[in-house]
DNA sequence: TGGAAACTTAAGCAAGTCTTAAGTAAAACT
DNA sequence: AGTTTTACTTAAGACTTGCTTAAGTTTCCA
């Protein structure tokens, strides 16, 4: 799933780039009102998250311009004025969920889960399928044919990073901030090891792993 | 069953958290509009227990707000207001009940029994079966074939978030905020504590608590 | 205010997980 | 083809996590 930041704040861009880059979410990002605007109206972005106050044209102007080219994008506003006004302008001129600055990340990732929930977002569903591999992202695990697999929760996260993010190179270095968070890392070899543990407990049930090995670059999930 | 109150006045706010807490209610509370509508967006609460007058957003454009955003949360209004006008628009636009202040706190009890009895609060029935074990809502205790286990307040909460969120894994940190509400919090080794010894307490009445620990992820209960 | 119940904390233990490193295999470059 | 680089596999030891118990501490109620 693809989501857009257009904010204002390098700090807040880059951290809300990371975190929502380590949920499995494909993110792109800008700081600029009218560069938002015009790589909003490619359409290729399922969700927007839009701050308010921006350089060159502001968050509600962009918005009520998104809306009257019938744009499909669902749109989250940020907000750091407290004023009631904006808020409902806001949300009158087809935003769908708003938070005021500050919040929390957890309260993020929460109104994401539920804009997808309501069906707002079109996040296919919890369960990431390919081949005869299912994997449920409630659960935490991994199926090959109807049998479950245990996967570690390394073992597991690589996994879902990859699932979540098909089509797209990930390499290790990108892997490991994925597990560890952008402070700790993680050395290549560790995530080979996990990843060929991960790969060996699969073929031991019957199953391949459809992770690719894009020598020199990293990992890859072709989906179809 | 999670509730959110919002409520300007802190001392109202307090007793009715505390006294809802005892009743074994998880209770999350602000004073103020727009971190309530925030709060209530999250989607988490099955009711929300909404006071008219408030800071920033008042409580019948909140309702309105959540309503547009089809929540499924129950919503119950108190009002300051003697007129009836306004009980009947808030009604109006979507609150499941309404109480007139001052009301006394065994009224708020009797109202939200009533709702559940309703079957207004998605309380699917009053026990929620699982193996030989029968988890009472409404009595809040657990029973193994019809022996009576006596769970302390923080052990029955632990069960009853997971039994009524099967599978679905819950880290100890979210178990942490159900037990304790938004302000505190209790230790991953405190829930840990609490976690072995309701396990005994079911093993030395002949049965086996069905919460699963998903290592490095948390707890679940998993339904057939 | 005293006692009981509940909660938190700490420590020890068991089990699971991670990292490392050494050896092997495979691909790319010359 | 031979060399070099890159990736994979394996297993051992280090580390982490979770469980349990028991001892403190707090809270609640009479």
């Amino acid at each position: 799933m693809k989501l857009l930041i257009i904010e204002d704040s390098a700090s807040l861009r880059r951290s809300l780039r990371i975190g929502l880059a380590n949920l499995g979410f494909a993110v792109d990002d800008t700081g600029d009102g009218a560069q938002g605007l015009s790589m909003a109206m490619t359409g290729e972005y399922e969700l927007i998250i839009l701050d308010i106050m921006l350089p060159s044209i502001d968050g509600i102007t962009l918005l009520q311009t998104i809306r009257t080219k019938q744009l499909d994008s669902k749109v989250l506003i940020l907000s750091a004025k407290q004023e009631p006004e904006d808020r409902v302008l806001g949300l009158l001129t087809g935003a769908d969920d708003y938070l005021t600055k500050p919040f929390s990340f957890d309260e993020l990732h929460a109104r994401l889960l539920n804009l997808m929930r309501r069906g707002g977002l079109k996040m296919i569903s919890d369960i990431i399928t390919i081949d005869n591999l299912a994997l449920n992202l409630q659960l935490k695990l991994l199926k090959v044919a109807d049998n479950v697999i245990d996967l570690t929760p390394n073992e597991y996260k690589i996994v879902e990073c990859l699932f979540s993010n098909q089509n797209k190179v990930f390499s290790a270095e990108k892997l490991s901030t994925y597990l560890a968070g952008q402070y700790d890392l993680i050395s290549k070899n560790s995530i080979e090891a996990h990843l060929s543990s991960a790969r060996k407990k699969v073929r031991v049930a019957g199953g391949e792993l459809p992770i690719q090995t894009k020598r020199g670059f990293g990992y890859i999930v072709q989906g179809q």
